[in-house]
This record gives C-alpha cells, sequence and structure tokens, in this order.
DNA sequence: TTTTAGTACCTTGTATTGCAAGGTATTCTA
DNA sequence: TAGAATACCTTGCAATACAAGGTACTAAAA
C-alpha cells in the first residue's frame, strides 16, 4: 500500500532513515534512555521514528556490541530497558561523526559550489 | 551475500542514500547533466552511487515530473541523455532544501545539545 | 575488416530494512 | 474489575539500492 505520497514528505523520511542508528547512538551518549524516551527526543527535533522500527534496531545494536541495557522499575507503568552506550559504541560513534560531517560538507558543496 | 561488513560503512551507505535524490536535483539545478556525468560529480564529493541505482532513478524522478531529458550527440561514444530540472523539479527541490536544513539542525541539536 | 577498448545506455533479481499492524504484560484509576 | 496508560516485542509487507549482466555506438588497432 501506498503510505508517503508527496516527493518532499518521501524524501524527508529517506532522508531520516540514513540517520537512525547514529540518532540514537548520539542520545544514548548523552545519557541512558529506553525505547520510548529516545522516540520522544527524536520526535522532538522532527526525526519520526516508529516502534516497530526502534526496537529492532536497539536489538541489533545491542547483538553488535554498540549497546548494553538493564532493567529499571518505573513508578507509572511497567519496568523500562535503559539502554547504555558501550566504549565500543562511542568509538563507532566518533567513526559516524565523521560520516555525517563528510556527507555534509559534500551536500553543502553540491548545494553552494564551494566548500563552504 | 554480506558487502558491507562494518558497522560504520554501513550507516555511511544508508546515509547516502537518503539523500539521492536530493542531490540529483541539486545537481541538475546547477545545469544539464547526463548519467555518467551525475555519477561523477557524485563521486566527487565522496557520494557513491552504482550505475543501477541512478539509471533506475531519473526514470523515475522523469515519469514525476521533475526531469526531463534531451538526447545529444558526443564526439566521444554514444549519445547522451541529458537531463534537465522542470520548473516543478525545482519547486520540489526547493521543499528538500527546507528537509535536510531540517534535518541537519535535528541532529546539531542532539550532538550538541544546542539549536546553534 | 575484424577485434578490442571505451563509453553510454538499461534491466533483473536479491538482500536489506523501515514500519504498520497486531499482540502481551504491568500498573494505576474509576 | 474494567478500562486506560505505558512499556515491551514480533510478523509480514513494500520499497529500494545495487551487483551483475546485457546492448549499442564509436574509435583505434591488428
Amino acid at each position: 500500500m501506498e503510505v508517503n505520497t508527496g516527493i518532499i514528505e518521501n524524501n524527508r523520511t529517506q532522508m531520516r532513515r540514513g540517520v537512525l542508528e547514529y540518532s540514537i547512538l548520539l542520545i544514548l551518549a548523552r545519557g541512558d534512555e529506553y525505547a520510548s524516551s529516545i522516540i520522544q527526543k527524536m520526535k522532538d527535533v522532527n526525526i519520526i521514528v516508529a516502534e516497530g522500527t526502534i526496537y529492532p534496531l536497539l536489538i541489533r545494536l545491542k547483538k553488535l556490541g554498540l549497546l548494553t541495557y538493564r532493567w529499571e522499575e518505573s513508578t507509572q507503568g511497567p519496568p523500562r530497558k535503559y539502554y547504555m552506550i558501550t566504549e565500543f559504541g562511542k568509538e563507532q560513534l566518533a567513526g559516524l561523526d565523521a560520516a555525517w560531517d563528510e556527507l555534509s560538507q559534500g551536500i553543502d558543496i553540491i548545494r553552494n559550489g564551494s566548500k563552504a
């Protein structure tokens, strides 16, 4: 079924997809979070992620050794799975920072015709 | 078959994918180009695209009305299909500029914790 | 005049992956 | 004790990038 009609909306989604893992790692580098709070923090900066996206993704990043987690009781609802970035995760994040910078620069160049 | 091993390489690819259409439109907004020259221009700024990616993409963008093309003889090889951005394409590109700016800002915020 | 190399076009099939939809468990409140 | 709210998770589908393989034209070499 067709979900995204407009070209712009479609590309906005596409662009977001490219930085999903990166944003998760950025957020977790600032502090431990559980899935729903990550979704919220990303939403705050207009990077929309669905639950069905983030849970498998967190599991994947954990398997790769970038993250670990701990369970924590909540006063209002079921226990939460707080994810934490590992040392290896931080190393990889540094690489992603570089990748993002490189892409930004690339876009800048073809956009403005200079390395500004 | 596994193609991209490293996490960083994998994400670099993922990020690039998000801006494929955007970069094509940016390049064509500066002047008419044929597929191979678009690939080259993108490569120049480290945005790698394969032929098998760009041909279907150009066809798609043409079908959507963002591009048209004209054939042009070449002195060294077969004729070239020069793609040109349409008025509608320029309109959409403006939207993509906004989408990109928004994403960049979003990343900046979760990266630096501010709207710098 | 055949062959090779270079350039340009294009299609097919596969693997990846985001996510809508649907589902379970816990806590709190009416 | 029946919702409502919050949290977790899985399944199956649709979209899509791209490796691989293929055609056609030109020029140059054999």
